[in-house]
DNA sequence: TCCATGTGGCTAATGTAGTTAGCCAATGGG
DNA sequence: CCCATTGGCTAACTACATTAGCCACATGGA
């Protein structure tokens, strides 16, 4: 029998992969094995069972996303930088239609490697908010504001929620500017 | 063997029961057949299987939700509507965590029942705009936004996304108050 | 070069969940 | 009262996750 040169991150992003093209639900030891031309048992002298394959797949999505917007906050502010951070998440969730639901699951209590990642990814968001001027309470209810927006378009979009043959870009662009607008005058409301 | 009096709706709303109180992983057949007192097999002469299981418990899902909201906007439009409309689509969601994500699954090509529940649920949000004067494009535009901060707020509060120590209660009705901020000024953006 | 060792594949077996077939008792309409 | 329908049941099969334990491969030191 040949070595098939397995590793965990082969593994796990073989999983990953996978709930992108068939869903979550579409995840199973038997679909990876396959994929990776190996039987069921192997897998498990790099993954310790499905719970390890759906965290690892989680970690992935979290980091994934988190990269992508710190990646378009770059050199912005304000307007411009929540612009373009809410125009990646969107791009992001749409090419990880299957992954992107990992990435709003609450961070496990106890797992270090699962609170920095969602940590990081909440920072990025907080952070071009830091640029409004925003503080304390008001910051944290304007972080909630836009992660909601954002999440719950995305989440409805890639659901497949929106049914009207209107425009899905311009719906975006359009919440987007209506976020911006709260955004500026937040404190005042 | 004595008669268990099971029929389709005593069978379904158990499954939702469930649901609401593990989560929807938690579903299963024999879940479902040790709560109701009975061998798994039975279920079968009620309901066909683990999939229409889910399909009944969704559609109680929608039309519980719909429900809600035409409830609460009865006798009020504009701003006095939609905060109505939001507070019970949380408080819903807040007293159905399990049920809740059901019903935003995208309705089901064919599934006469699922498109019907899943209009009106729209439908209901949809006609609270109306009161905004918006139309057409505008008007789906809107309710795509009113829905995706609905939405995104109430996905992300009850699966544990909001970790900060800062009332929710509060966020919420700045959200609510920075959408209405929105439509009121909608046609401009 | 060779073999000692650890590792990465494998088969076999077990437990759990969904499903189907087919049996038999309870129910209720003539 | 009888018998057809219905709603429970057991048994058996499948698919999947998991564990135990085997054996070949790859590598590094003698």
């Amino acid at each position: 029998m040949p070595r098939a040169g397995l590793t965990i991150d082969v593994v796990v992003r073989e999983a990953a992969r996978i709930i992108d093209d068939r869903g979550a639900e579409g995840l199973s030891l038997s679909a990876v094995a396959e994929s990776l031309g190996v039987r069921v048992p192997s897998l498990y002298k790099h993954v310790d069972g499905m719970p390890a394959l759906r965290r690892g797949a989680m970690l992935l999505a979290k980091t994934g996303l988190a990269a992508a917007l710190s990646d378009a906050a770059i050199g912005r502010s304000r307007d411009q930088a929540l612009t373009a951070i809410s125009i990646a998440y969107r791009k992001w969730a749409l090419e990880h239609p299957g992954l992107y639901p990992l990435s709003v699951s609450a961070p496990v209590n106890g797992d270090e490697d699962d609170i920095a990642a969602s940590s990081t990814l909440v920072e990025t968001v907080f952070r071009v908010l830091a640029g409004y001027g925003l503080e304390g309470d008001d910051a944290v209810d304007a972080t909630r504001f836009l992660r909601a927006a954002l999440h719950g378009y995305v989440a409805l979009e890639t659901s497949g929620g929106f049914a009207m043959p209107v425009d899905l870009e311009r719906s975006f662009l359009r919440l987007i500017a209506s976020v911006e607008a709260a955004l500026d005058s937040w404190t005042k409301s």
